[in-house]
Formats: C-alpha cells, structure tokens, sequence
DNA sequence: CATGAATGAGAGTTCATTCAT
DNA sequence: TATGAATGAACTCTCATTCAT
C-alpha cells in the first residue's frame, strides 16, 4: 500500500532519474556536451538509448538536470555548513572547505560546472545556473557583511565574497588538475582562509 | 630576393594564417570547438573551406593553433607589463590590469581559454597551454619572490601567485558575463590589488 | 447466458473493437498512415497502447481492418440505396448521392480510402479492397446492364460504371479540398446525374 | 569558355539534378514519401546520402521538387496538346490521350501525384500543386467555354472540365492497376471521349 | 484483460575531411 | 595554391512492438 502519497511506480521512476543522472554527470563531464552521445549515457546507466527520453525530452534537457542537480546538492551542503559555523572565520572554513571536498568528491561534476562558466561568459546563461550561483555567493556574502559589521571592511562584503569564491574555485581547479601536491586538501584550504581572513582585517 | 631568410611566401603564408587563426578565435569563442564548423571558419577568413587545410591538418589542430596564439599574445603583454612595473605592489597592479584588458578587448578569446581549464580538470591538458600557463604564473611568482624578500609572507610566493591568478580571473569572468555594474575595470582591479596587498602584508 | 451463440465477452471484445476502429480511422485519416502513431490511436480510443496489439497484430493490420470497415460500411449503404432505386436515372442518382453523403459524413476515411489506390496504382493492392471496389463496380454496373436492356448503350456497361464512379470521387475530391463553392452536394450531384445521362442516352 | 551565360559548372549541377529528381520519383513512386528512405534515393541516384543535401535541403523539398518537376511536365504537354488541336472534340481527345500517356509512360509518377490529392483532402495542399491543378483545369475549362459558345451546355463548362478531367483519372488508374484487359489505351480514351460528347450534347 | 516502461532498429540530417579540377 | 562538390560516419530522436506486472 502506498506511503505518504508514493506509489511503488514513483520510487521506481524517482530511483531511474537518478541512476540516469548519475550516468549522465559522468560522461558529460568525461566527454563535454557535444562529445557525449546518447548512447554512451544510455550505456553507462545500464539503459537503451529510447529509455532515456522516456525520462528527459532531449540531450539538452538531460545536461540541464544533471547540472542543476549537481548545483543544487553543493548549494545544500554549503547552506549547512556555513549555518553551523560561527564567527567568519570559521564560516569561511566551512564554505572552502565544503566547496573543495564537494568538487574532490564529485571531480566528474567540476568540468560541467567550469563548461557552464564558458557559456556564461558568452552570455548565455542558463537561469538555473545563475540563480544558484547567486545563492551561493549571496551565502557568502551575507556571511561577510555580518561578521564585518562595524569594521573597517565592510561595504565591500559583495567583493570580498567573490574573492573567496574564485580563490576557492582555483585551488578545486588545480586540485582537479593534478598540479596540487597534496593529496589532501587541508594546506590549501588553510592558506585561502589564511588570505581571505588577512585581506578582509580579520587578523 | 628573399630578405634575412623569409622569401615572398613566407610572408604571404604567414599572413594567411594570422588571418585564419584571427576568423577560428572569433568563431570558435562564438559557437564553442563543436558548434563551430570549418564552413563557418572558411567564411569568416574569406577562404574556401578546403583551403583551411592547406594550412593545418584538422580542426583539432586550428583550435590549437588559436589558442596557443592568443595565450602568446597574452603572456608577452604580462611579461613587459610586469618587467616594467616596480615595486611589487605596482608588478600586482600591472599584472591584474594587463589581463582584464587583454580580455575586455579579447572578450572572444575567454571562452576558449576557460573551455581549455574544462579540459585539463579532466587530465587532458593540452601541453601549450600547460606550459604558457605555468609561464604566466612563474612570472608572478618570481616578482611575489623577490618583492617579499626578507618580509614575513615568503615561503609561499607559489600559493599567492596563484591567488592573484584566481582572483583576476573572477573579476574577468564576471565583467564577461555582463555581473559588472561597472564599464570600466578600475575599480575592480583596484579591488584586488588592495586584497592582495593586505594579504601579501605590503600594507 | 450466452444467447444466439454470443457470450458476453464476445459483445465486449466486440464493443472494443468498433471503439478502436473508430479511433484509428480517425487518426489515421488525419495524419496518413505513416505518421500516425500507435500511441496516438491508443489515445484517441481512451486505451493503453499494449492494449491495441490484443485486438490487432500490428499497426498494418490496424490499418486494413479500418479500411475495411469502411468500405464495408459505404458498400453496404450503396447496396441498399441502389436496391430501393428505380428505374436507372433514380439507380444513379442513388449511388451518387450516397456515396458523397456518406464521405461528407465520414471525411476521415476519404484520405485513407484515396491512399489506398495510391497503394494500388503501384501494384500493391490489399485484397479486401480491390473486393470490395469490385462489388461496388459490379452493383452500378448490374444497374445500368438492365436498365439499358435494348438501348444503344449497352455493351458499355462496364466502362459507363466506371465513369459514374469516377465522377463521382471527383465530386467528393473538390467538396472534400474546399473547392467547392456549395456547402451542400445537390447541384454538383445533379450535374453528375445529368451528365451521365446524357452520356448513356437516358434523355 | 561559357557559352550563353552557362558555365560547365552549370550543366554538371542541372544533370545532377535531373539525376536526383528522377531518382527521387522512382523511390517515392515505389514506397511513399514516409518508406521512402533518402539512403535509398541516394542510391539510386548513385550517389552518397549527404549528397543529396547539397542539392535539396530536406527529404521533404526534395519531394516536393519531384512532385513539380513532374508536374511541369505534364502541363506543358498538355497545353501544347490542346493548343494544337481543334474544334473542341479534338481538345478533348488531346488532353485524354496526353494525360493517359504521360502516366503510361511515368507510371512511377502517378502514386506521388494520386498521393498528393490525399493530401490534399486533408487541407493541407501544397501550393504548387493547387496552381498547376488549377491551370490544367482552367485550360480545359477554357476549352469547353469556347467549344459550346452558343450551344445549349454552356454555363457548365467548369463543371465539364472537371468531369473530364475525372475521367481521365479514372482511366489511368485502372490501367496502373492493371484492371484494364487492353494494352493500349485508345479503346478507354475514346470511351470517355466519346461519353463526354454525349454529355456535351455535341454529338 | 489491461497496462505502459523498456527496447533498439532505423530515420533524417550534419559536417570534418578528401581530392579532382 | 585554392576550391567546393562529394563523401559517409556518427549523431539525436522516434516509435512499433514486447512483456512483466
């Protein structure tokens, strides 16, 4: 008998969304949009080529959801741990360190998220991508301006959150790309908190 | 009679291929590698679609060949910009400056440069642009080296190289994706030459 | 209990089946036979498709028995009209305004019906339908054989039969297309009347 | 050297062409437009499938050329015909025996243009045929008009031309579909020739 | 009996690459 | 050297058909 509204048939399907997902962050990011085919997600998800589309209408659609559900999980992480920490220096602890092992994690998703970036930049954005973009850089910028109020800094909360946000995408960057040194990620988070939390008069 | 060892050819040839290469950085900054055909390339040069391979073997290559060129470009515009700049904080400015402007006049060239980090995320990395990059950052590194000698932050002119290096980016990224409120870059810059110093302790 | 040898089931099974006859005939009609699709007769007849293959092999058979419960349909209405007709001149005018009434009344199948002698122009003709053209034939051309007993014409009676059934598609054809500038068929069935008597010497 | 603005690149392109438009009537004439494969008609025509596409940007144009080109075809003959004869018994007898023998002769091309009605039953008439239908009809139309003037039938004379027209199709389908016992047509032509006089009280 | 999720063959179309001119 | 017509492999997407439930 169902439970709380859920049939067996919605577990199923909801199960299969993410299997199909899951083989599709892979290969994309394995691939690049235009060289992944369908085929090859269908593969990778154990499914035929036509079961994909019974879920998503089109390749587009599937990359679509497989960013975005990417996008929303590290939102999610980053909300928590931002929320449970407490002064900014920790808060900024907590993002980097969150975002670096969300990307060491999921290294398949980071060539999306970097991919998106490049789109972006070309002006077409997807609003999913840039809605939740702003969350997270509002996350931190909320963080900032909070944790600065009554110092010096302040005023430049909005600047300063995306300074922590590059530094920290450029340590997963090279982490990802092999050109780190350490295996764990510990030293280059420390040395971003170090240098947010210097430039920012924390010190 | 041909001069210091360039006959009329060579210099025809290489006239052709700035052109080329100019049409293929539009085009493929434009559409993407994928979306970008040869046919596209050829008009944009003004050529017929076979002759682009008279002049490179595959459009693989005359990616490569674009890329590498613009990041040449690049990296000389660093090398004399930072080698006439004095003392470190002026290098930082120079660095910073030089490469939003590169990229501001440049906007075509971005995308194919942030594509190219894509890329190397996932272990293919191209080794030009390997190379030029890491010549980028031993530039900044060895001005950070030798402007913080004896000071207390040495020790780490690699991680703060790569810091700058980051946060120029971000600042690049969001001026391209239109995020800026502001026409002119100064005040960004000026942003992360203040940010860099406090963090640097040259301040 | 079963009586006259029809069980229950059989009225059933029998109700489904000039449900989705009805449906296909419909669908098939508005899109042709290649771009109808199961699904979308499925839906039309308020069923699952896996239901369809329980009354119908394939798509073709579909196809078949849906034309052919037209054509049974429209042969049976000309039976009857060309039955209670007489003489000859009432006999023509029954079948030609049957025929028009009942493809006014049935747009649909002409589109399926006119396809087929498409199909049958190329050889291919289904049996059940060139039957089934035949008895129409044969019943206008019993028709005109006795009612031209000891005239001129005779002899011709085949050929003639095949006129008033030309005649008459083409009037349904242009009613059919919006050529025709009459909402009703009276004039355009009169004139096909008149024109075939003249022809055969009935005036 | 070009002779009347005609380069050789021209003629190869116009055999080309005429090639792939014959090819594409057989293979649409032998499976309708939704079986007929642009694989197959590339074949037929000798040729790679991405070839076509140089030529004619979709399996639906391409049809669409055929469709006219056949069309074209048969209207001149017809108009040439009927131009050339005279008084209007002779009209007549031109237009059938030039229709008939058009498809005798391009049996392949009769489905695609009986198809083509199909359609349009549907409302959904392509242009060109409409036009050339209308212009096939109009001649003889004109034909009637000026044949009667003065006589009693006058006033009918698009109601006439539609009955011929009618006809004619009647008898060329019978022969397609192999119903007729005669291997040449005069026989059935001079029938509806001589049944339209009759009818036209010219006799 | 009825369902509809799953399948996979097959379609139209694109485009990097070749090569005769 | 320059061309662009020709190629055909590879892609996305559709849909008749099957079968476990």
């Amino acid at each position: 008998m169902p439970v709380a509204g859920r049939t067996r048939k919605d577990v199923v399907t909801e199960f299969r969304e993410a299997e199909i997902l899951q083989a599709a962050r892979h290969v994309f990011a394995q691939k690049g949009f235009a060289d992944a085919s369908m085929e090859g997600i269908a593969h990778a998800a154990g499914l035929a080529k036509g079961t994909l589309y019974l879920y998503y209408p089109s390749k587009r659609e599937l990359y679509r959801a497989a960013l975005r559900a990417g996008l929303v999980e590290l939102c999610e992480a980053l909300e928590q741990a931002i929320g449970k920490a407490s002064p900014l220096a920790a808060q900024l602890e907590a993002y980097v360190t969150t975002k670096v092992a969300y990307f060491d994690e999921n290294r398949d998703f980071f060539r999306i998220y970097l991919a998106e970036f490049g789109h972006a930049a070309c002006g077409a954005m997807d609003p999913y991508f840039r809605d939740l973009s702003l969350r997270q850089s509002g996350l931190l910028e909320a963080a900032i301006r909070e944790g600065l109020k009554g110092a010096s800094g302040k005023g430049l909360a909005q600047e300063a959150a995306h300074a922590v946000s590059d530094l920290t995408r450029g340590v997963i960057l090279r982490r990802l790309m092999g050109w780190s040194s350490e295996p764990r990620p510990e030293k280059e988070v420390a040395f971003v908190v170090e240098f947010a939390k210097k430039a920012l008069g924390l010190k």
